[in-house]
DNA sequence: CGATTCATTGACTAGAATCAAATACCGTGG
DNA sequence: CCACGGTATTTGATTCTAGTCAATGAATCG
């Protein structure tokens, strides 16, 4: 049983607060329609480092998060020590869609990092003018949700193997893949806590696809799907 | 590993399809507002009985589903026979909220249980008059939402013991539990699909709870939390 | 070019899955 | 009310996967 050391517990200030430093809105290119005019006009972007906390679980849960540009992950940190991940938020997504209610997930960088920071109030506010606007973030929710439903049939897949698939796959279809070639923005251990394993596990996994030929681990962080079909036969 | 034996596949017609018969909306007392009589005014409830399906995976995502009463589950039937059920629903519950495009969840009825089926569309059009409508849509999703994540830590708690206690905590919050007495409507083999595991080790955790007198298996759909706190020490 | 973090590999163990069988429960009909 | 058949659940023995502990090797950053 890991507990939570690769990041703020014992590497020092790895995982650290950062002082928000709105800048302006000159951007990068992302655009949903009038929600994300909206967003861009009350809300801040945000300049993170890597590693750092964006929300901490003791937070409120009042703002919604647009991800501009590098990769964030929300979490949790388990009474045992434990991480888990709930989810990786790559250019273009947004997190803190749950329930006003409740829980906050915390969320820290993976990589460097800028981050559209919205109250909901202020958001909320707009759309009681602009029905069209509560529309559409009710469809970013749904979509959301169904996310978070693949995410439970995925982590339900009893083999650790079926798990990385599934893993590889999701990243393939989101995140910058050029053809077959995957990038993932984040480490081995972010991995095994997304997917509820070790990181031993994960590397071995990985190696043992590589060894039978389905994947190549070009870089560390640049996998490639050799064989997708041989993959598919592996997944749930 | 299992597969999906316990229900239609060889208990002949254990599962099958129901012509719906809607019936006059005279109701039990769900209220949540607008939202609420809306949906009665342009839904129909119908009646399942135990085991029907009320939702195939092929079905379009067109529709919205609320329990009015008896308790129904989604699930998928993953390619190796294991079922994996996404989510237990109760009188009040909704479901059929995910993202309209892409994927649905199959879902059947785990008692006698009356449904109030609602076209998506139909809500849709009201809802664009009714600017309150949609954003108590938004709300519900959001919960949720936040139920996925949550299901999504659950199923992470790597050891039996911690899903099965988080399993009884969540169900003694939802279902009719009367006082530390929690009623199931679901079958060992529903709570081991809902949880990733065996229907063997389900009955074994069960067991053990009950040994160290955290727990009271009163029959075998009535457990009563004799020790909370001993529970809580077990949970993730 | 070190120092440090990150990833891989190896040996061993624990816990859940699997396979197999026995027992408890439930509705039905006598 | 009780016997019966069928299902659901429990219990037992064994196997196997992934976790754990430990150490080595590779990559990255200052």
């Amino acid at each position: 049983m890991h507990a939570y050391h690769h990041a703020s517990l014992d590497h020092g200030s790895i995982v650290r607060t950062y002082l928000p430093q709105p800048e302006s809105s000159a951007d990068p290119g992302w655009d949903d329609g009038s929600l994300d005019r909206a967003m861009r006009c009350i809300g801040a972007i945000v300049s993170y480092p890597r590693r750092t906390a964006v929300v901490h679980e003791s937070d409120a849960a009042d703002r919604l998060y647009k991800v501009m540009s590098g990769a964030v992950c929300t979490y949790k940190i388990l009474s045992d020590g434990r991480r888990q991940i709930g989810g990786f938020y790559l250019p273009g997504d947004i997190f803190g869609l749950e329930s006003n209610h409740g829980h906050v997930l915390a969320a820290e960088t993976i990589t460097n990092a800028k981050v559209l920071v919205i109250k909901k109030a202020a958001l909320a506010a707009l759309g009681n003018r602009s029905a069209a606007m509560t529309r559409e973030l009710l469809e970013l929710t749904a979509r959301e949700l169904a996310r978070a439903q693949d995410r439970v049939l995925l982590l339900s897949s009893k083999s650790a193997q079926e798990r990385i698939v599934g893993f590889l796959f999701e990243m393939s279809k989101r995140a910058s893949s050029t053809g077959n070639t995957v990038e993932l923005p984040m480490s081995r251990q972010d991995i095994a806590d997304y997917l509820g394993l070790t990181i031993e596990t994960v590397s071995r996994t990985l190696w043992a696809l590589e060894n039978c030929g389905a994947i190549e681990i070009c870089a560390r962080r640049r996998i490639s799907l050799r064989d997708r079909s041989a993959l598919t036969s592996l997944q749930v």
